[in-house]
DNA sequence: GATTAACACCTTTTT
DNA sequence: GGTGTTAATC
């Protein structure tokens, strides 16, 4: 054993080390929670190019997520140094968005094609529809979200199976196709084409399969649980079964993608797709606490269909569960920031190992003002809001317009942004001509002048903006870097020199974000240039000649490349701060590991998910089969505390809502909180103050506005008789209620504001008393 | 054509 | 609480 060897099997269990030492043919390594998987991949792939020599670039790991892909890529880095520049280590959807560029030709696309956003889609969905006539239908989210799953399905829009009779059925299938070829006149693709064009190209042409199929030796895959139809159908093209070098990673209780079109069965069948596959399991938890260990069992063990497997572990039982029951979900919000301070202030615990979790988004505002008011740092781990705001958003749209003039999505988003005098009519005017003449809006505008019935300001309007859209392209061509398009952009548009005229702070705020996003474009040059350099200086190998054992990204132009990243990862530097406690979803925590834990708002309705909670079974169905292993995520991503808090009333929705707890927390044995059967605690009844209202204006019980429960200066709802009352409104100033009518959020009344206002009626909520 | 107020409607999780 | 749509007004 040479010191290669021996350093890279340094301290593993006997099943990590039989995961990588497993030599030629598919293997299944079931990693339970905590048990070290990421530690046996990384080691897998170094062991291979290290000891077997095989070279890095025959070698693809995919992951799920871009936190979990760029993980594992820092680790192959220390353990690999500069050969790791050459492994293909990326997400499912960036891989494929490589591999797609490179042969865009083949599936009606151009190397420049742009990738289409949830926003984008829903446009080219409505577009599709009003073209079609079919607007009152149905509802556009829905048909996309159809859509969506047909694509996650790996099927096209002739391959969807509609029972004869299905209306509905086959409208969806009409506009999907419809919206293909929007999307295909575009040169655009959305998430789900990424991966189902290039299942479809490989289907269609093995040649082209073949030249990737002789390329990668080895797929590894993270997250295998997760996996969908369509990612699965790529992974079997390019590792066939039965026999090809497929390593696939994953936990079944941890699969919460179902909504998305992840399929357990993946996982669950896989030894029978790849007959002879090696089965390891990882059983040893590093992580957690025995205590909670024992918790998250007693909570994931109800489920049936589940492989079985125990975690288990030498660690200490440690500190009991803490359960936390509150009033309503300020208190709530308010207990968790104590305990945060105590667990800081008794200095064992950092701030930066803490996370608070919690079912959904709508959670976070309440946790996040009670956070801000104790002066705890925390971060808010969302995805990719940055790139989100409609003004990052409207300077991606010229970009992408930059690159690929012909997205039709993306022209109409910024046609009047900034203002340029472009009315609905027109706009409206100039899309039916590109509808009939079957050309892109862009090309249609060459000739303005043809375009019928536009007035000449219209058309004069028109052909600058065509002006505009056209240099920039052509400068666009010209560029060597991200950076200078995006200022060139800036500049043309005068995009930021609009929100600065404006002079709000809102606009002041925006005009700073569209200067970050150009800080954010000289970032990613900076990364580039750096990546180009050790690439150039890295091991020459000898490679085959029939293989292409380039970058799959090699020749992607710096613009493109940029935009790619936006799309596909977002915000990178969202990672967790500094010094900062966490904040974000049960699902965004996946892969996570944090010494103090608190899950918020364990309520039937919540968590679990009130969807859910309805169906014939709601005990057994596979939506609360899906919950349960959320929880058991949640729970298992503590090590040494786990506060697991209720509130026993919640306004959500805009509405105050009594649940009653969670039925996970039965699941939990009352001693692993540290408490016996008898005393399990009621929650603190709600304050009088936080009576359900229900009052209407018959009830004449004197003036009164009724604010109880919210402490924002709005009036929520009206009760009593408010008449003669003193109110103020943002706009109208002060005045008089003369009368009211309706209850609820949207109760109005007349007020009489004097002078030259007079009269109004308004919706109450929009009054303070004043 | 732009701007604003009113109002309807929705709300799980995200590559 | 946000977002999109409509109607009214400048």
């Amino acid at each position: 054993m040479n010191a290669h060897e021996s350093a890279l099997l340094e301290d593993l269990n006997d099943p990590q080390r039989e995961a990588v030492l497993h030599h030629g043919g598919p293997l299944l390594v079931l990693s339970g929670a905590g048990s070290g998987k990421t530690r046996v991949i990384t080691r897998r792939v170094a062991y291979l190019v290290k000891v077997h020599e095989v070279f890095p670039w025959r070698i693809l790991a995919v992951t799920f997520t871009n936190k979990a892909a760029r993980e594992m890529r820092e680790r192959l880095v220390q353990l690999l140094g500069r050969q790791a520049n050459d492994l293909v280590v990326s997400t499912f959807h960036s891989s494929a968005a490589m591999i797609l560029r490179r042969e865009a030709e083949h599936v009606g696309l151009t190397r420049s094609f742009v990738i289409y956003d949830d926003g984008d889609q829903l446009n080219v969905v409505k577009r599709a529809m009003r073209e079609a006539g079919l607007e009152q239908s149905m509802q556009p989210r829905e048909i996309l979200s159809r859509i969506d799953q047909e694509k996650n399905q790996a099927r096209l829009p002739e391959d969807m199976e509609v029972e004869p009779g299905d209306e509905r059925g086959l409208l969806v299938q009409r506009i999907y196709h419809a919206y293909q070829e929007r999307l295909r006149a575009a040169n655009a693709v959305d998430f789900g084409d990424l991966l189902l064009l290039l299942v479809t190209l490989f289907r269609k042409r093995p040649e082209v399969l073949e030249n990737y199929r002789r390329r990668f030796h080895h797929v590894l895959v993270d997250e295998f649980q997760d996996t969908n139809p369509v990612q699965y159908a790529l992974l079997k093209q390019l590792a066939p079964p039965p026999s090809a070098n497929l390593v696939v990673v994953g936990d079944d209780d941890q699969s919460i993608y179902r909504w998305r079109g992840a399929d357990v069965d993946n996982i669950l069948n896989f030894p029978r797709e790849y007959p002879g596959a090696k089965v390891v399991k990882l059983e040893q938890n590093y992580r957690s606490d025995r205590n909670i260990l024992d918790a998250a069992y007693e909570v994931i063990r109800k489920n049936t269909r589940r492989m079985e497997k125990k975690l288990w572990s030498d660690r200490p039982a440690g500190q009991t569960l803490q359960l936390m029951l509150n009033r309503d979900e300020r208190m709530e919000a308010q207990e968790v920031a104590r305990q945060i301070l105590a667990l800081q202030r008794e200095g064992f615990i950092k701030f930066s190992s803490m996370a608070v979790f919690y079912r959904v988004n709508a959670q976070s505002r309440v946790l996040e003002e009670a956070l801000r008011l104790a002066r705890v740092p925390y971060t808010l781990v969302s995805g990719r809001s940055f790139y989100d705001r409609a003004e990052v958003r409207d300077a991606s749209a010229y970009l992408r317009l930059m690159v690929n003039p012909r997205s039709d999505a993306d022209l109409l988003r910024i046609i009047n942004t900034p203002a340029r005098g472009i009315g609905d009519t027109t706009v409206e005017r100039v899309v039916d001509h590109a509808n009939t003449r079957n050309q892109s809006l862009y090309e249609v505008l060459a000739e303005p002048g043809l375009i019928p019935a536009l007035n000449t300001t219209a058309v004069k309007r028109l052909r600058t903006f065509r002006g505009l859209l056209e240099s920039l392209h052509v400068y666009a061509q010209g560029t060597t870097d991200a950076a200078s398009a995006v200022d060139e952009m800036l500049r043309e548009t005068k995009l930021v020199e609009t929100l600065v005229a404006e002079g709000s702070d809102e606009s002041t705020t925006r005009a700073e974000n569209l200067r970050e996003f150009l800080g954010a474009a000289q970032e990613f040059d900076l990364n580039r240039a750096a990546a180009a350099v050790a690439a150039a200086s890295g091991p020459q190998v000898e490679v085959p000649p029939e293989v292409d054992a380039a970058p799959l990204s090699a020749d992607t132009p710096p613009l493109q490349a940029f935009l790619e990243q936006i799309s596909l990862v977002g915000d990178a530097d969202a990672e967790v701060g500094e010094g900062r406690v966490a904040l974000m979803t049960l699902h965004a925590a996946k892969g996570l590991e944090f010494d103090a834990v608190f899950l918020t708002g364990l309520e039937d309705g919540v968590f679990p998910h009130s969807r859910a909670l309805k169906g014939e079974d709601p005990d057994n169905g596979e939506e609360m089969a899906e919950e349960r292993r959320l929880c058991y995520v949640g729970f298992t991503r503590a090590r040494k505390r786990l506060f697991v808090s209720l509130a026993q009333c919640r306004s959500l929705f805009g509405e105050l809502r009594y649940n009653p707890p969670s039925r996970f927390l039965r699941d939990v044995p009352p001693k692993l909180f540290g408490i016996s059967e008898q005393d399990i605690p009621e929650p603190p009844r709600p304050a009088p103050m936080a009576a359900p209202r229900k009052r209407t204006w018959d009830e004449d019980d004197g003036p009164r506005i009724d604010r109880s429960y919210s402490q924002a200066s709005d009036m929520d709802g009206v009760s009593g008789d408010v008449r003669g009352m003193r109110v103020r409104h943002e706009q109208f100033g002060v005045g008089r209620i003369v009368a009211a009518d309706g209850s609820g959020p949207n109760a109005k009344v007349t007020v009489e504001f004097g002078g030259a206002v007079g009269l109004k009626r308004v919706i109450a909520r929009f009054l303070m008393p004043g």
